[in-house]
DNA sequence: CATGAATGAGCGTTCATTCAT
DNA sequence: TATGAATGAACGCTCATTCAT
């Protein structure tokens, strides 16, 4: 009857990882409401009553789960942002290829996370987008101010629009990376790398130039 | 098993529209599965079975409301496109209010396109989805086509990548005008007017320089 | 409101002919329950309405279509009866063919029979059962007595059970005929008229010595 | 979606016998089709949901109840056919007693085969009738045989046709003995073992002439 | 602590029948 | 007279959740 979030912590790692697994692919593929606990437990060979034990409620369950994967988007941003010596431009396609590394390395998760995007009635969407754009945002107007310090970038530069247009554009880009494009779309261009200095290198065009050039 | 649709065509002009709207409102705010059928005759005030009469089956009524929703979509296109005496940036600016125009127009149409984009269990979406992302890439290309004839966009353009990325841009532009921030967020930086000439100045430069320039 | 089934003898021969051909088809293939009277119309392409105008209900346009049908299960029988001159078997062995006869000419009719056979909830089955078995039972015993006094059949045969054997063997025999064999079955031993005979002279066999003859 | 039988076997036995008791009572009364689980579980007093936990839906209700009841269908005949010492008509006797029997003790399961005969949209009909059947003719073959070999039957005797005349005169048999007759029919000429004999007596006499006498 | 049988509201869908036009 | 839109009970089936063992 209570969730006892301490049964499941005792749990072999293993067959934690396995729990969590099966219902990470399970969210990805179905998103939240037609995610079945019944298929969950089914896969896992385990009582449907022990996964109520463990978390209490399917809400329990996902947000145990996504719960520990918000920490692992915001990870690679802070890896690049310690980095020295990167003019802006380098960190943007870094921050590109970081981003996909992730999605190739995390697909289910970031499977949920876009159902999260435009699906109101996901559970607990508000905190979790909300964390993340958090971070995104605050890394990204680091990385400006950085950029606009290092003359990388105009001085008089509107940091909110290029925050946001930055943000739109990568985000994206991730997006992109990660659905595969309807059947008959000219698919893959180019590959990740080659991709990612493209784009940086448009970005760089777009946001270098001064506003009043006009 | 009779799907008749002759049935919901002879209905009144406004029984017709307050059926769809409806359902629509149900679809955007639910989703395709989680929209339920129930609730919809139920804020109707009509019998289950006459929805079945109407559409055959919970798919038909999807198919009906969103195909018809889908030529609106290409609409706002169309019209740019055929305009003349406009320079590529003014007809990308005036595309961009043009679909925010739509999106405001037909916000719960709209929901239903962002949820369909990344829920691959959503009935018919690889044929909408198809359609409008062709008929969106054709537009785009016959725009960067026009405007590399014009001497508006440099001759040695990459058009490929030139169509992905303002259709990245341009999408994730009216996402953002459509789907509400989430709390605390920093939310509407600038009018709509005033976000698309700046949105357009950025990709004015991004496009214009030649890559080559380096 | 009213059954008023005025109104369908009104109708144009050819349209009767088609409302019952086709709602015969529907009730052969189905059963009473399972048979759809949407089904019925769309294949006419004639309103609901109307049907139920000329029948009152469902049971309404079943007891009208095989109301008729009864006397079409007589009649072969009657053909037969009044022949002079021919054998207690060959005529026999005629009403197999002419039943059989029957089964070719109106499959649908003797498929509704069939499923009425062993189905309780089938409207008016007592009826319409009770109709058929006892005109063939009424033949099947004149024909039997008319044997008894022409000499052809034992004086102490047990009419009763003569009567019980005969129809039992001779309804199989128009089942099989009727009914297409499971997949694998051997099918088809013989044509009809050797088949009928063949099993008309097992009968004279099995009738024809006295049961004391042991 | 979770079939699951085994919630099923780990009922206790009094309850697994009602469950089935009850549903084959709805089978046999009803037919598939209009067999309504609703109906079975609200005389059950059980949950809906239970009896699909337990068979999957209602085709596996069904095979279930029916399954076990096939090889029910098979046993008298294995006991007869493995006698010895018994004559072939003797054995014929025994079969129609011992058929009649199971038809006695198994009422509502007979009922179940006689709809499914002639009703070509039973689920798995093809399955189950084929096994019956063929069960049916490999022991009717075989007794044929024995009964020829022993000399009880002519040499030259046609086994095929021989297998047809037994299998639908016993079928018949059983069937009325288990169908209530009709209202007002002559019900009942004699009980049981009379009837049987009467019956073996005259298959034996259609049997035992060579066909060649005329 | 794990189990898994039980629950019952809710789902999408079908149907014979009615009745205003 | 013919029409066909409207009805709503019933259907087979799924689901997250509970709790006695």
């Amino acid at each position: 009857m209570t969730p006892s979030p301490k049964t499941f912590e005792n749990l072999p790692e293993e067959k934690r990882r396995r729990v969590l697994d099966e219902a990470t692919v399970e969210f990805a593929e179905h998103g939240y409401h037609q995610a079945s606990v019944n298929r969950i437990v089914d896969r896992l060979g385990i009582a449907k009553g022990s996964l109520f034990k463990y978390f209490g409620n399917k809400q329990g369950l996902f947000e145990h789960l996504f719960g520990r994967a918000v920490a692992g988007f915001k990870k690679p941003l802070k890896e690049i942002r310690d980095t020295s010596g990167l003019t802006f431009f380098e960190r943007i396609e870094r921050s590109l290829v970081a981003g996909c590394r992730f999605v190739e390395d995390h697909p289910q998760l970031y499977r949920i996370y876009l159902k999260m995007l435009f699906n109101e009635n996901f559970p607990l969407r508000e905190r979790f987008l909300g964390e993340i754009r958090g971070a995104h945002a605050k890394y990204l107007r680091r990385l400006i101010e950085d950029g606009i310090q290092a003359g990388q970038l105009p001085a008089d530069l509107d940091t909110d629009t290029a925050v946001f247009t930055l943000h739109a554009v990568m985000d994206r880009f991730f997006q992109d990376h990660a659905v595969p494009p309807l059947d008959g779309e000219p698919s893959e261009p180019a590959a990740l790398p080659d991709k990612a200095r493209s784009l940086a290198e448009f970005l760089r065009r777009g946001l270098a130039a001064t506003p009043s050039q006009e």
